[in-house]
DNA sequence: GGGGTCAATGTAAGCGCTTTCATTTATTTA
DNA sequence: TAAATAAATGAAAGCGCTTACATTGACCCC
């Protein structure tokens, strides 16, 4: 079906056009301020006249860079993805930069072949979200020359160079505000932790809080299922189920919490009195929730900007940028949380 | 800081060592059934031992593909177009081709910029949102031999092929449900008319239906603002005080609804019972907000995947596909809809 | 006024792949 | 068994651009 109805104009049919050579007009358009004032009068002209857009490959192919940066993220059904991602593509076109998407669902088989299918595209750079992954992968980013941020997470004893904040630490703090408010007895529903360190790292979080306050680790109640309201609001009707003492359900993120207290709602309970529930991320959807969900906020447009930022510096400058210090969460406490009422 | 300790492997490194030709290998890798079975064997092996990794500059040059499609759309932080981009990029990827992102902010200069950078890119089809654009930008999309196909919205009497819905006739259905349950006095926030045409086209339908009631459709009382929670609310007070007998307020989109809702909420009046609103798109939050929103349900997923097969469809054979026929959409009828009280 | 500088432009060598066409080798058919 | 056909491979010509290097001419300084 591509059938441009004549061959379309290349660099030489603007150069003859504007009686410049080639080198010339390849000039006016990646260095403007290296040609004289009236030839790149002519050539910009010439240069409407014939529609010219710079063919793609070519310029790939001589430069040696696109222009183009990869992202592999899990899904951007999930807000927290889609904003940070917005975020992210915002400050890379402001730097002239076009961004290249995929997504992993999740799955790492998926995530990398994703990953080398970015590369074959001619990613100049690559963004990922966790550093959890085959360390083959990592090899194989750094023999193919390609500057990659890891986001959504930050760990000083990781090589990597991140953008992201510290998960672990996040949710030490929410978990210890619930623990501090009397909750003993807390559920905690998660994203499977083999292989979501983001996820692994808030379950760690909880479990050092409970440590710190002289409760097992260990009794705190876990469940694993894939991030959905509706797998929230199941795994939540698990847990009471099999632990009617819970008065505390803790999630990995808001989605899987606004499933949870749909469902602790519909049982009857009343959120925070009966049981309390805490989200993480801080998404739209968590000041919307009746009453308005206790999380984690997470500056998720302030990360994708400073991702972009770090992996265009690197690209620029010889030397790699200075690491990044991890971004600030704050608790936002909120409806859903409160204290256990007294047993009777 | 691109610094490979070694210079990556060409394809003609990979032919040395598996001593056949460069065009053996490229056949390989690009048809591999018109290559004996021992020698694809032993290219095979070649490539994995180098950790071949084909140089996408060189192959788009000479294939004259990228295998790469482009998406404009206004915004990833409305979950509808996230969600719909996410199925796009699904398809595509099960079809071996890759997302070239870019976003307009519902700005048309900006769209106009991102479209060309996207063909510079090197796309090979593109996704537009809604029709209404500057005719020139056609004029180069043809010119540049780019099938494009334009989405989240379907008119016959367009020239561009879409895969979308008629958002005149979905505004229409529910502006006449809330018509025959009384309402008189409707108000309606919208985003700009002049520059979305998918928001012109709402706002027609409600003012078709209000005509065919016998009502005077320039009685709609219009107010428009940017898309997002807090122009809802603002919006939704600044009617409120200047139209204080509405009894009903229709939203261009969900995310408006429920800043309308919160707003009128906030004043102390009861939602439905002091007064009714509706949103548009039918994104997760609708069933969140207390009461639940009435809307329209927008298929975004099968959209999104609708186009992709289109435009793979489109890039593969000769002819163009045979249009597709515009999807449907569907009332939900939730609770924030309710006939208006008596008046005393 | 000769030599040196610097800015503007041109020349031409690739960049690494795909693909057409030619060639070789294996297979079939009368 | 020879000729015809098919399958596998190779040779090499670009694809359209960027950029190192060469060239030109204008300008400046002592």
């Amino acid at each position: 079906m591509k059938s441009p109805d004549a061959p379309l104009p290349t660099l030489a049919d603007v150069a003859d056009l504007a009686g410049v050579s080639t080198a010339t007009v390849s000039r006016c358009l990646n260095s403007p301020d290296k040609v004289g004032q009236t030839t790149r009068g002519r050539v910009m002209s010439a240069v409407h006249e014939l529609g010219y857009s710079p063919n793609f490959g070519a310029r790939a192919l001589a430069a040696k860079r696109t222009n183009t940066i990869g992202a592999v993220i899990p899904t951007m059904d999930n807000a927290i993805f889609a904003r940070g991602l917005q975020a992210f593509e915002e400050e890379l076109n402001e730097n002239g930069l076009t961004l290249l998407v995929a997504s992993s669902n999740y799955e790492p088989d998926r995530e990398e072949r994703q990953i080398r299918t970015l590369i074959a595209r001619g990613a100049d750079a690559l963004l990922l979200i966790g550093y959890a992954r085959d360390p083959s992968i990592y090899d194989f980013l750094s023999r193919q020359g390609i500057p990659t941020v890891i986001s959504w997470a930050h760990d000083h004893t990781q090589m990597q160079p991140s953008v992201g904040f510290d998960n672990r630490a996040a949710s030490h703090a929410l978990a210890r505000h619930v623990i501090e408010l009397g909750h003993r007895n807390i559920g905690y529903i998660t994203a499977n932790i083999a292989t979501n360190d983001r996820a692994r790292d808030r379950v760690s979080g909880a479990r050092d809080a409970m440590e710190q306050a002289g409760l097992d680790p260990y009794e705190l109640r876990m469940m694993e299922t894939r991030y959905s309201i509706t797998n929230g609001a199941e795994a939540c009707r698990a847990l009471l189920t099999t632990h009617p003492d819970i008065t505390a359900i803790m999630c990995g993120n808001d989605v899987l919490a606004v499933g949870a207290l749909r469902e602790a709602q519909k049982q009857g309970l009343d959120v925070p009195r009966d049981i309390s529930i805490t989200g993480f991320d801080d998404i739209e959807i968590s000041l919307i929730t009746e009453p308005t969900l206790t999380t984690v906020h997470v500056p998720h447009r302030q990360m994708g900007r400073a991702a972009a930022r770090y992996l265009i510096e690197t690209i620029l400058s010889e030397t790699p940028p200075l690491p990044i210090a991890p971004l600030t969460t704050e608790l936002c406490l909120r409806g859903t949380l409160a204290a256990p009422k007294k047993r009777d």
